[in-house]
DNA sequence: ATCCTTATTATACATTTGTATAATTAGCAG
DNA sequence: CTGCTAATTATACAAATGTATAATAAGGAT
């Protein structure tokens, strides 16, 4: 009796594992930790269930791995806009231009953001990531301060990073679950001369956004 | 045959809705959304667990009048400590200090807003509340700066309040989240100067934080 | 005292969840 | 072509969860 089992190909582990950090991150933002059971998470990966198991040790390992791949994108999106320009005032405002319109400021990012908190609180690998990537980002954020004219001294800097961070932060939380209450653009232009008056230093107006149209 | 049932004392709906919410708020806070099951919700607060679907329609129920009951106490808190002086920049002071150290600014707190915050993207009460509350918040801190010298003009004040708002909201998320990385009182510190700077106007010290020590 | 309402307990149930294990077969080595 | 390895499917399972309902008794009304 040949019962008809599902066809499958061999694919490697990387392909599996990515497409399993993909499945469960977007089940996350769209449902909330709930929706991403292992079920769901295998079934939007094109596998069954049990092979889940074969690639992660646990679920909990999959959402250790799906969370540092989450914030290393958020990262690397962010720094990506800073280099387009040698100006370090225009660095800056790339740098928070871009960090307070999509994809990084998105209900969607907010959300899966919220939905690892609780983890990251228990776990300790999940808290050394979250640790890892907020001082990185404001590291990152301090250099640009310490780079435009008057603002070498570290200590300032650092002072400073962390309210212009918490601007960042908050607006980004801010217009990602209440995007109605926003004109298009405003998060960036309160950012802006919010960050400008904190540091006492005026600001180039940053590089528009980008269309969908892209280069085909 | 005398089973021996579980003795109990018949109490108000309000006593027992109450104690629910509590409990439920607690788990979550402690444990995620996860921890808070109806069993552990009934059991914390002193009974069986059919008996929240006597006083909650359905669990999604009881979760709705949690967050609502959450957002109205944080927003009373901060609102309290403005109250103390007549002077505006010394409310606001007040305000911005209430709203960034203990029990406002507490890890706690912010966990327990992030795992509504699903919820209150699929639930539409639960979306008004949100709203509401978060309105409500930044108006009363419009208001505040509306009442500084020069700052009278209704439309500059609104965006100045976003600004102000977003600076709170950032350094309560991640003096929260965080608060091994920061110095006691820094966070209350960097918000009074960044908002002093974004309002271009100087704050008084805010009031002292109020010690574990009370009033007997 | 007795009855009656209903707050409360206790139990049952279907579903879902993470996990574990056996059965298959894809794809490469020989 | 033939085996062999392990990637993959399929199935099973115990625990947990939200919900529904029957049984009980607390406490006021009469």
């Amino acid at each position: 009796m040949a019962e008809d089992r599902r066809p499958y190909r061999r694919e490697t582990q990387e392909h599996r594992r990515e497409a399993l950090i993909t499945a469960a991150l977007e089940l996350m933002a769209e449902g909330g930790p709930q929706a991403a059971t292992v079920r769901a998470i295998a079934a939007r990966a094109g596998i069954t269930a049990g092979l889940i198991r074969h690639y992660f040790q646990s679920k909990d390992d999959l959402t250790r791995a799906a969370y540092a791949t989450l914030m290393e994108r958020m990262t690397a999106e962010s720094l990506a806009a800073s280099c387009a320009t040698d100006d370090p005032a225009a660095q800056l405002a790339a740098f928070v231009a871009a960090s307070l319109r999509p994809p990084v400021m998105d209900g969607e990012r907010v959300r899966l953001w919220a939905g690892f908190l609780h983890h990251v609180r228990r776990d300790p690998k999940m808290h050394a990531v979250h640790e890892a990537t907020y001082l990185n980002y404001r590291d990152r954020l301090q250099a640009l301060i310490q780079a435009l004219p008057g603002k070498g001294d570290p200590a300032k800097a650092r002072v400073l990073s962390i309210a212009c961070n918490a601007v960042i932060d908050g607006l980004w939380m801010e217009g990602g679950t209440l995007s109605d209450s926003f004109a298009a653009g405003e998060m960036e232009q309160i950012g802006l001369s919010a960050i400008a008056a904190i540091l006492n230093v005026p600001l180039p107006p940053p590089p528009p956004a980008p269309n969908s149209a892209e280069v085909p």
